[in-house]
DNA sequence: CGTTAGCACTCAAGTAGTGAGAGTGCTAAC
DNA sequence: GTTAGCACTCTCACTACTTGAGTGCTAACG
């Protein structure tokens, strides 16, 4: 069986509605609301049809058709027409990042709070991956006798600390000493290649200063190391269960189960890593049962044309794709600007 | 009417069951599974004496009684025993604070996941008070020309940041020179006594270096103002949706709902912060719609004596609170003592 | 040959009626 | 003061019935 103009429309007519109503779709209803000029009963060959592809099922005899996870995907691949936001909804958007906005963290809340009273879904963002940021400083800080803070500031602007065990008699002085050869030899690299390259020049400085070139070492390894997980920010959970697909209590807990496991939560986006632009998961795509009856549609937020970290947002598999898709697509592209904005010169 | 032993005895064993079962206790159930010495009907009396007193009441008529708010109250009150954690249980929450916890938002987050687990209702835990805590130093970052990051830490170990507009001309080596000066000044003062005490003594020992003066004072009041809000640890939301109660989606909506609003969050955990010990908020006690059918375990955790912040359990109503009590007591000493381990000589 | 009208069939969901069970409150007897 | 007995109430689970939406099939139509 060929996919053919008019089976298409029919999909797009049961799609959009079942958007619309989350009830099934029946023959007659297309017929009557979307003007295809035949009569139900040819739509209900067609949609015969459309369910022996599997792009469509009924839940039981006698119900309309909803859209397969297969029919989603075909209609986001071909049938899908991108909404225009309305300029109201970019002014709102672009308000957004102009109250001041300082650090890299105010973004990435601004941006998933809108993101998520835009889209009514919940709103997932990474923070920038650690492994792609550049070292910008580095500051130890004497606690105690006996243990230091280690700072490290990334030029993304992002904060890692770690307390670690230092000898006794190690001085704020000392520590300042070390902050420096480490500052002048670090700034600028990004942590994968800090520990392979630079040891033996960093030894070699500090050898004037016998007694803390060994605690120079063990900072590198244990306080760079480290907590190097990024952060994920996550909202806006409550609009999911306003979904009609979720008034079912048990589907509620397995999703927010798997939401409240942070790790879980990564994998999810990452695994879902977009190359360029918007892309959409749908269902069992994700590879997670707790998520078979949801979509995500994400996109890389870029600094000078890199992928620093990822967003999206999570909802039920019968969202507005088109809508979604637009709103995430034009987030991104704002976030992004407003962070290199704000890194400009910070490399 | 008065309260006598009888009555207490029944209402205890109201109580006890409800929390045990859910459901609503009968007469008959009372003087077969607590051995009370009396009938049936003796209990029924005693039971519409309690119903017009208060403590109890019915959902209807042909229903058993359930404890009101006023007859939990009564039973945290006066009639509820602290059950002892098994030494097993002890031993749990020990081992959970062995485990390399360095940093003070480890001890947090482990101490969340324990109570969560353990009490299986959801648990809230806010971070040491910065108003509280002490300054430790200040470090100046530059960024890029005309911006700087401003990090303070504290003496809790938290880290303050902030990027604040500077003049273009002024170097990294100037932002060190007021980061010495200030750090000679402000350490171990709190916040609060910052701004007022200092400033002039500042101001005439930087008057060396003119250009940077007003910056430094800027840097004051914006740098270490804003951002002081503390931040919340929330976990195990998904255990309050096994709660039969909460089968009912609108109330988890409308619970949900609060606790995504961190400033909510915050306010009702600063509103029953309690003074010494324990506290128990029961149902509308803690003023708000959204968790008239909840109740918070809250206690304080304390650095030398001194109440640093509140952690606590949020669940129904109906809940064990002589378990509840206990864990959140023993999990609170726990959670202090480690603390103050952690920043013996940080101050 | 594609399209359409007509019709029998299926199924979910709502409605009403029924009976069982749990629990109470009252009264009279102990 | 306590208890047994009993009538009464109300929820809940179960069943039967009706309604309405929607399909699939068949035969007729252009």
């Amino acid at each position: 069986m060929k996919m053919d103009a008019r089976k298409q429309q029919v999909l797009l007519a049961i799609i959009t509605d079942f958007i619309a109503t989350a009830e099934p779709v029946g023959s007659r209803t297309i017929a009557r609301k979307y003007d295809l000029g035949v009569s139900p009963a040819t739509i209900r060959n067609e949609m015969s049809d459309l369910e022996e592809m599997g792009y469509i099922e009924q839940p039981h005899t006698s119900a309309g058709r909803i859209p397969s996870q297969l029919g989603y995907r075909y209609y986001v691949d071909f049938l899908m027409k991108k909404k225009n936001l309305t300029s109201k909804e970019e002014e709102t958007i672009r308000r957004g990042y102009e109250n001041k906005v300082r650090q890299i963290g105010e973004v990435i809340t601004r941006t998933g709070e809108m993101l998520a009273q835009m889209t009514r879904f919940a709103a997932v963002i990474m923070t920038p991956r650690l492994e792609l940021s550049s070292f910008k400083r580095i500051q130890l800080v004497l606690m105690n006798p006996g243990q230091a803070m280690v700072i490290v500031v990334m030029n993304t602007g992002a904060l890692q600390s770690n307390i670690i065990e230092i000898p006794e008699e190690v001085s704020q002085v000392d520590l300042d000493t070390i902050s420096q050869v480490l500052n002048a030899k670090l700034n600028g690299l990004t942590l994968d290649k800090i520990k392979v390259t630079l040891l033996r020049e960093i030894y070699f400085e500090l050898s004037r200063h016998k007694n803390i070139v060994d605690l120079a070492m063990h900072l590198i390894q244990t306080g760079l190391a480290v907590n190097r997980e990024d952060k994920i920010y996550l909202g806006g959970i409550i609009n999911i269960l306003n979904q009609p697909e979720f008034h079912n209590i048990e589907k509620v807990k397995s999703l927010l189960s798997l939401l409240e496991q942070e790790e879980l939560l990564r994998s999810l986006l990452e695994s879902s890593d977009p190359g360029e632009g918007v892309a959409v998961r749908i269902g069992s795509e994700m590879m997670r049962e707790e998520v078979k009856d949801c979509s995500m549609v994400v996109a890389s937020y870029c600094i000078d044309g890199r992928p620093m970290g990822t967003l999206g947002v999570l909802g039920p598999t019968r969202m507005d794709y088109a809508w979604v898709v637009s709103v995430v697509e034009y987030m991104t592209r704002n976030m992004s600007e407003t962070m290199e904005k704000m890194f400009r010169g910070w490399r």
